[in-house]
This record gives structure tokens, C-alpha cells and sequence, in this order.
DNA sequence: AAGAATGATTTCTC
DNA sequence: GAGAAATCATTCTT
């Protein structure tokens, strides 16, 4: 453990010289002279008693320092290319708007991309063994990842004013689709719709720009759609909470009768006689009185001409067919047929401790037309889902509910109307996530507009279009830069832990501390001074972020991270005689805490 | 024309 | 600042 402390202080020394060295390199390279370039780290490193010669490429760090960091991002051609293009099809206003908005996006990617390299390029050069080759791939990988959220960028933009719409072939539709989405169309619904159903009706920041970008919509859109899909669905439940409530308070066994229509005691005319007594329904003589006059003629007609008696008895039966008007369709709640009702009345059964177990299943592939077919089939064991419900009243709780709900792992359907207007059928399925990693930047893939495109563009070129959405866009692409994107590239997750690693050598003190007290945790460890604020843990598999100090962490959580950190972070340092080589850490994914896996419960934690 | 559906906005709360 | 709830505005269905 004394090596412990000791590599703290050593470590603690390189990083303050080079702290110094790097700010001032940043300035003035010049400053530095050639001898003390090639020189600076392997003396450094001598000084501290390891073998300078794990120190190579000394030249080719300087180099980079002064050639990679002011190279262009390679979007600069693209962004010129980008300028030109818009510059012959839209009117002033929106030219204008829309290259703000590019160049916005182009300056703050430059900007990041600079800084990341930077950063990475300061980490990495304080480590013992420089690697040319790595540390170019690295350099490579964000130059890459900045061109890509660009691409993104521009994509949106153009999404927004209508450039996409710009086509011959949808003129008409152009216009108002681009100046007021009013309905977003079938493709967009059946996305939105399934991710709501399959996935999540709460999507994350990154996942709703992931659907944002198979959408074409912008992320407040999709926020405001799932915002309503919520809100309806809820209002749904709430309706059908009540039309349950008021079928299950009606005087009568229902269970009983089902019993009997199953075994066939009753018909579904008798059921239907009394569902309609019970609910005081608006009887339908009127209709009903046609259709079994209609009947009764084909009946009669069957009967003279073949007068085949089962074949008449079958052609009668038809006759007896329950049959509501829609008014009082809606009244009945359990028959009507957009239904997870069945499950309902089970769980408030099951609540109210009066029936026990079996009731209908609702099937999903089929829809229940009648009263046998909807309570034929028994739904499996309650009694798995009953422990884990809430004993809470249901009538009137929603939260109660929807934990039912969930636990029931109802579905939601779609009505008739919405599975008429989603032109696949939905698939109930989980599709499996795309996994979109184009390793070309996306701008490749953007079609440029030939010269006939051009013109229609120009034509149709929206008037008053709202850039505010732009802005938004941009604002909110500056968010997922810092939370979402910079996190989610591995490229970033490579050396991110970097930081933090070096930073907690700020508090010895409490390095110190934790070697004397053997009860000592790290809760106290400030971790305030993490140079990104944020804290990236990355193991083989499992990727934590932090995004700001140990608020997504429990301290528990957090001290553990910290001090899997500190000594992995010494474990750098080449003990001895063992040659450690830069792959082993850098390579490699597991560099920060590798041994976490059985303290820290990954799936509690947010990534 | 009435009513349902639905994208968007506003207001409120936590 | 995010989300729920209420509401508005427009479009679609019946």
C-alpha cells in the first residue's frame, strides 16, 4: 500500500507539469523547443524512476499537438457544398434562416470537436506509453463522430424547411406538409404507435431522437405526441374503468350467466335480454324487428326450397344474433369490442375478493364477437399476477390501475378507426432495435437535388415558415451533444474516464485517509472537481454514465466507482519490472472498472 | 352537420 | 424542466 500513496504523489506531480506545459503549448507552441519535446516525458517519467523508453513517439504527440487540433473538421467541405445548394432554391428569408441554422450547428460542432480532441490528446499524452497509432485513431474516431452529428443536423434542418418535400412528386402535399404537419402520416403513426405499445410510452432523450430521426419529426413533436398518446390512453382507461364499475355494481351474477351461456343453458338471446334489462339499455325493437323479418323470410324461403331441416335450424340461429344499436354498444362496456376490459373485470374480481381466479382471455389475435367466444377461454392463473397488485381501491385510482395494468401486461390495442388508419397492421411483436451504426458519415447518404429539383423546390418554397423550430433544433441538438451523443460515442467513452481518473488525485487527502482507516469509504471524495462533469464507467458489457457529480448514483454506488478508479488508475503505472503495454488499457473497454460487475447493480443504474 | 380524432399549446405541479 | 391535464384548432368520419 505505500506504493499506493507514492504513485498518488508521482502521479499527482506529472499531472500539474503537464497541466502547465499543455496550457501553454496551447498557445504558443513555439515556446517550446524542440530538445525539450523530445525530451519532456521520458524525463519526467525518469525522474520518477520508470524505464523512459515506454515512453516512444514523443515527436508524434508534439505533432499532433500542433498539426490535429487545428485541422478543419472534415465537414468544411460538406458545409460549403451544403451552402451552395440551398442558395439556388429557397427565398431570401429562408436561405437565410436555414444557413444560420447550418452554421450554427457547424460552428458548435467545430468547436466541440476541437475541445474533445484537445482533451483526449492531453489525457492520452499523460499516460507513460504513447501510442502514434492509437492516439491518430482516437483523434480519427471524434473527428468522424462530430461529422456525423452534423450530417444530423443538416438532415434535421432540411427536414424542417420542406427540402424533402421538394420532390415532383408530392407538390400538392408539400406545401402544407412542410408549413403545418397537421396528421403525420401512416409510416410516422405505425413508429410512434409501436414504440408506445412494444417499448416505451416514456422514451428517453437519445430515444426520442432516435425516433425523431426515423420520423423526420422534431424532438417536441415527439414529445408532444407521446405526450397525448399518454393522456388519451390514460382518459381511455379512465372511461373504461367506470363502464366496468357500473357493469360489475348491476344486480346479477355475472358469472353465474356466463357459466350458463358456456354450457349452453342459456343462448346469447337470453344473455342478450338480460344485459339489456340490466343496463336499461335503449331497446332496439326497430332494427331488431327488420332484421328478423328479413330473416324470417330467408328461413321460410330455405324451407320451401330444400327443405333440409338443419340447414333451416342453422339459418334461424343466425336470426337470434345479439344485436345492439351502437349507443348501446358503447354502454356495454365488456362486449364492446375494443376490449381489454376482460382483464379489467378480472383484476377488480380479483380485488374485490368475491370471484376468484378464471375469467376470459382476451385473445389478441382475434376479436370477440359474441358473448361465448369473449368468456370461452379462461384467463391463466391470476393468482401469479394477484401478489405483486396493489390492494387499492380501483375505482377511483389511476396509479392503482395502471401498476394492474402493467403487471397484467395488458396491450394496447388499437380501435378500429386507428388500425384503419395505420396501413400495416401492427404488429404486436417487439421488433428488434435497429442497431444504426453507419460507419459512413450520414451526410454521404443525403441525396443531392438535381437541377429539375431545384426548380419545383422553388416554386413551392414554404412562406411563412416558423424557424423557431430550428432554434429549437439547435438548442436541442446542443443538449444531446453534452447528455446523449459525446456519451454514447465509444470513442469518447475510451478516454472520458481519464479525468476523473486524474482528478480525484486532488483529494489525497482522502487516498490518505482511506489507507489508515480500513472502515474508510469514499462517500466524502468530492467529486465536484471531475473535469467534464461527468463520469463514465464502462465494464465489457455495461456503460454507466454520470452526467453531473453522483446524482444518478447512490453514494454507495458512487464510492465504489471512485475507488476502482484510483487503482486501476495506478495499475497504469508499470509496476516493476512488468511491461505493460498500451493495448492492455486502451484497447480496451474494461480500463475502469472491470471488477465492478458484483458490487454495482447494473440495472438500477440509469445510462 | 355532429362528433371523434389528433397535433399543438397553455397552465399547473412536482 | 418534465410531464400531466385541460384546452384549442383543425381535420377526418359517420
Amino acid at each position: 500500500m505505500d506504493s499506493f500513496k507514492e504513485k498518488a504523489l508521482i502521479l499527482d506531480d506529472i499531472r500539474s507539469k503537464l497541466t502547465k506545459l499543455s496550457s501553454k503549448f496551447q498557445n504558443n507552441s513555439n515556446l517550446i523547443s524542440t530538445d525539450f519535446r523530445t525530451s519532456f516525458r521520458q524525463q519526467l517519467f525518469a525522474d520518477h524512476g520508470y524505464d523512459p523508453s515506454i515512453c516512444d513517439d514523443e515527436n508524434s504527440f508534439f505533432n499532433l499537438f500542433e498539426c490535429q487540433l487545428d485541422n478543419e473538421l472534415t465537414t468544411e467541405t460538406i458545409h460549403q457544398d451544403e451552402i451552395l445548394k440551398i442558395d439556388e432554391c429557397f427565398d431570401e428569408d429562408v436561405k437565410t434562416k436555414y444557413l444560420d441554422a447550418v452554421n450554427s450547428a457547424h460552428n458548435f460542432c467545430l468547436q466541440n470537436c476541437r475541445d474533445q480532441k484537445r482533451a483526449a490528446l492531453r489525457d492520452i499524452f499523460m499516460l507513460p506509453s504513447g501510442n502514434k497509432d492509437y492516439v491518430i485513431k482516437t483523434l480519427d474516431q471524434i473527428d468522424s463522430s462530430f461529422t456525423d452529428m452534423f450530417s444530423n443536423m443538416v438532415e434535421q434542418f432540411r427536414v424542417t424547411i420542406g427540402f424533402y418535400n421538394s420532390n415532383i412528386n408530392s407538390i400538392n402535399n408539400s406545401i402544407s406538409a412542410c408549413i403545418n404537419q397537421t396528421r403525420f402520416n401512416d409510416e410516422i403513426k405505425q413508429i410512434l404507435e409501436s414504440y408506445f405499445c412494444e417499448i416505451s410510452d416514456r422514451p428517453k432523450h437519445c430515444e426520442k431522437l432516435e425516433l425523431s430521426k426515423s420520423t423526420g419529426l422534431t424532438i417536441r413533436q415527439i414529445e408532444t405526441w407521446f405526450n397525448n398518446r399518454r393522456n388519451r390512453a390514460e382518459r381511455d382507461n379512465e372511461k373504461l374503468e367506470r363502464l366496468t364499475t357500473e357493469f360489475l355494481d348491476k344486480n346479477v351474477d355475472w358469472e353465474d350467466k356466463f357459466t350458463s351461456a358456456r354450457s349452453g343453458k342459456l343462448t346469447e338471446n337470453d344473455m342478450r335480454t338480460i344485459i339489456i334489462e340490466a343496463f336499461d339499455l335503449p331497446c332496439i325493437d326497430s332494427i331488431e324487428e327488420e332484421e328478423e323479418e328479413e330473416l324470417l323470410v330467408i328461413g321460410e324461403e330455405i324451407e320451401t326450397t330444400s327443405p333440409n331441416e338443419s340447414s333451416f335450424i342453422k339459418k334461424k340461429s343466425t336470426k337470434t344474433r345479439g344485436r345492439l344499436t351502437k349507443e348501446a354498444r358503447k354502454k356495454v362496456a365488456p362486449y364492446n369490442k375494443s376490449t381489454p376490459m376482460t382483464e379489467k373485470i378480472a383484476m377488480m374480481r380479483m380485488n374485490k375478493n368475491d370471484i376468484p381466479t378464471s375469467i376470459s382471455q382476451y385473445e389478441d389475435s382475434q376479436e370477440p364477437t359474441s358473448v361465448v367466444q369473449l368468456y370461452g377461454n379462461e384467463l391463466p392463473a391470476m393468482s401469479n399476477i394477484s401478489q405483486q397488485t396493489t390492494t387499492t381501491d380501483l375505482s377511483n385510482n389511476s396509479v392503482a390501475t395502471t401498476t394492474n395494468l402493467t403487471t397484467l401486461k395488458i396491450r394496447h390495442r388499437p380501435n378500429k378507426n386507428l388500425a384503419k388508419t395505420i396501413s400495416q397492421p401492427y404488429n404486436r411483436t417487439r421488433q428488434n432495435k435497429q442497431v444504426v451504426k453507419d460507419k459512413e458519415p450520414i451526410i454521404s447518404k443525403i441525396p443531392s437535388m438535381d437541377e429539375e429539383q431545384f426548380q419545383v423546390a422553388e416554386e413551392i418554397q414554404p412562406q411563412n415558415l416558423d424557424f423557431t423550430r430550428v432554434n429549437d433544433l439547435i438548442r436541442q441538438f446542443s443538449d444531446v451533444v453534452e447528455f446523449d451523443q459525446l456519451n454514447d460515442i465509444s470513442t469518447v467513452n475510451n478516454y472520458s474516464t481519464l479525468p476523473f481518473g486524474f482528478e480525484q488525485y486532488d483529494s489525497l487527502s482522502t487516498v490518505e485517509q482511506s489507507l489508515n482507516d480500513p472502515d474508510f469509504t469514499f462517500n466524502t471524495v468530492t467529486m465536484s472537481n471531475i473535469s467534464d462533469s461527468y463520469l463514465d464507467c464502462t465494464s465489457n458489457t455495461n456503460n454507466f454514465v454520470s452526467t453531473n457529480t453522483s446524482q444518478n448514483f447512490s453514494s454507495e454506488q458512487a464510492s465504489i466507482v471512485d475507488v476502482i478508479n484510483q487503482y486501476n488508475l495506478f495499475d497504469l503505472l508499470p509496476d516493476n519490472d512488468t511491461n505493460i503495454t498500451q493495448q492492455t488499457y486502451f484497447d480496451n473497454n474494461n480500463f475502469a472498472v472491470d471488477s465492478l460487475d458484483e458490487n454495482i447493480d447494473f440495472n438500477n443504474v440509469e445510462s
